[in-house]
RNA sequence: GCGGGCAUAGUUUAGGGGUAAAACCCCAGCCUUCCAAGCUGGUGUCCUCGGUUCGAUUCCGAGUGCCCGCACCA
């Protein structure tokens, strides 16, 4: 455990470092859950944005892209569920760790022959007035009371006087003093929109990108001549308000989302095989950007586990340094939204299936992965410390495809002007392709060093027989740290094929 | 959200009621013909706010952030 903890901290520390992560707001004490990106932070999250938006939607003939609005009507929220179901008021038992809601929660003071003997609490049911009853009957007896047990007066938590909360025992402990007063539980960020704030002006922000999707279907349906079966995808950013931050950047307020919805016919004969090949789809694709196959897994959402509507869940995971987490989740939703925003917006959402001659309302599987979590992997399955002749060598073995920087150029020394020239006039040539950066400063081995820990894939040094003999230079490569020496032709070929898409 | 620990340079850490230190990193210069060489110089609100004190970075309180466990994460 402690060696996993610090080789997280080792790549923290490493990330901050050298800009990859920052700390929001640092300068102000930060702001938990929230992160900057620097200047090769942004760099790697783009590459791995741009590989899955090339190998997702341009790629593929059956997928389409959207970018749809942060903040959208709120009624998008409701048809969600996401309203309803994270606004009402909540109550912790700090002892049990039991979260309840206000309102379900049903409590009535213990009254013989007139003198209070304490409280009851009850969850909402049928028969809570009857199970109630019989707990007070028990606290009457455990109190050695002869009296007339008073008629039972059951309310609700969130109408109690706050002095009486910390009378009332939690329903898990039986105990009193536990239970938090009631607090609301705002999984949503809200704002206001308009310069005048008033009630009717509440919006929120979105916590996930899916349903801009959702309610942009008919649009694209309209538009994008799309036949079934067929995907819109989306990269966007989404907030939680809900969450506890954890672990860096696996689990933050503020991230962003990569994320498909795939329309499909409907029938519980269908789904199963398009949901095991997105499946595949998805782990094949972490692969190509250098996840180790011996750290992905799969992990399948118990039945009891899974929303109401959803069929099925396959959680696609990566072993982190802090444990197995997840880093997409692969749902087959039914066509549960689309029949929500159906009966919300009153327009018919349904299609017309040109194979099937019949109109439906299609059933969706929606991958999700989020870009935070896979940078957080790629990063972690990159970092390594080697021994050079040795030396300890730190490197990021991150996939040409995805490295921030591709090259490094260096002229051997750069007190030789003509050495310093060649190598400024290669690396302008690079730079209409590429990242790449030029370093003049210091011993050669440290500079070597110093991309390894960034993780650039190649560095090409310009030394003396670049300028006087047979005019080539070297080419080096991360990993093994072996030279090969070629033209400048060569060399742009080589390159073109270890790092071109 | 609950409980515990921690907060000193970009990083890792030392120190101490009397104007703060090391190593590495980073920047500039000199030197340097291939894997963190050397020399010179440079870069610091001791997390924030309050209290105790002649004096607080140090002691106390609160806040914020980080780490660990539990809970939450449809």
């Amino acid at each position: 455990m402690n060696k996993e903890n610090s080789l997280i901290e080792d790549i923290v520390s490493l990330a901050k470092r050298r800009g990859f992560v920052f700390q929001s707001s640092e300068i102000y004490g930060g702001l938990n859950g929230f992160f900057d990106y620097g200047p090769l932070g942004v760099e790697l999250r783009k590459n791995i944005k741009d590989a899955w938006w090339n190998d997702m939607v341009r790629k593929r003939d059956d997928i389409v892209g959207l970018d749809s609005s942060i903040i959208m009507n709120p009624k998008v929220w409701e048809a969600s569920g996401h309203i309803d179901g994270f606004t009402d008021p909540m109550v912790d038992c700090k002892e049990s760790k039991m979260r309840y809601r206000a309102d379900q929660l049903f409590v009535a003071e213990v009254v013989v022959d007139g003198e209070s003997i304490g409280w009851v609490s009850i969850l909402e049911s049928e028969k809570m007035e009857e199970d109630a009853l019989a707990m007070a009957e028990l606290m009457k007896r455990k109190a050695s009371k002869q009296g007339t047990l008073s008629i039972l007066s059951l309310q609700s938590y969130d109408e109690l006087d706050p002095s009486i909360y910390p009378l009332v025992p939690s329903p898990a402990t039986g105990k009193p003093g536990s239970l938090t007063p009631p607090r609301e539980f705002n999984m949503m960020f809200e704002t206001h929109v308009g310069a005048l704030r008033d009630a009717s002006s509440t919006c929120y922000l979105r916590p996930e990108t899916a349903q801009g999707i959702f309610a942009n279907f008919k649009n694209i349906v309209d538009t994008g001549r799309v036949k079934i079966p067929f995907g819109i995808a989306q990269i966007g950013k989404a907030f939680r308000n809900e969450i506890t931050p954890r672990n860096f950047i696996f689990r933050s307020r503020e991230f962003e989302q990569m994320e498909i919805e795939y329309f499909i016919p409907p029938g519980d004969e269908v789904w199963p095989d398009y949901h095991r090949e997105w499946i595949e789809v998805r782990k094949k694709w972490f692969e190509t950007i250098g996840l180790p196959p011996e750290l992905l897994g799969e992990q399948v959402h118990p039945k009891e586990k899974l929303a109401h509507y959803a069929r099925a869940c396959t959680d696609i995971t990566f072993k982190f340094p802090f444990g197995e987490q997840e880093l997409e989740g692969i749902a087959a939703r039914g066509n549960f939204d689309l029949a929500q925003h159906q009966a919300k917006s009153g327009k018919s959402l349904e299609i017309f299936d040109e194979n099937l001659k019949e109109k439906y309302l299609p059933h969706v599987i929606e991958p999700s992965v989020g870009v935070d979590r896979t940078f957080l992997a790629v990063l972690c399955s990159a970092f390594s410390i080697d021994e050079v002749e040795g030396e300890k060598r730190t490197v990021l073995r991150f996939d040409p495809r995805i490295a921030p920087i591709k090259v490094g150029v260096f002229p051997l020394v750069k007190n030789k002007p003509e050495l310093v020239e060649r190598s400024r006039s290669i690396y302008h040539k690079l730079q209409k392709k590429w990242n790449v950066v030029y370093d003049q400063g210091g011993a050669i081995g440290r500079r070597y060093r110093r991309i390894d820990e960034v993780g650039v894939p190649f560095g090409i040094t310009v030394d003396f027989d670049s300028v006087e003999g047979d005019r080539t230079i070297t080419v080096r490569d991360r990993d093994t740290t072996k030279q090969e020496r070629m033209s400048e032709d060569e060399a742009m070929a080589y390159l073109d094929q270890k790092i071109g898409f």
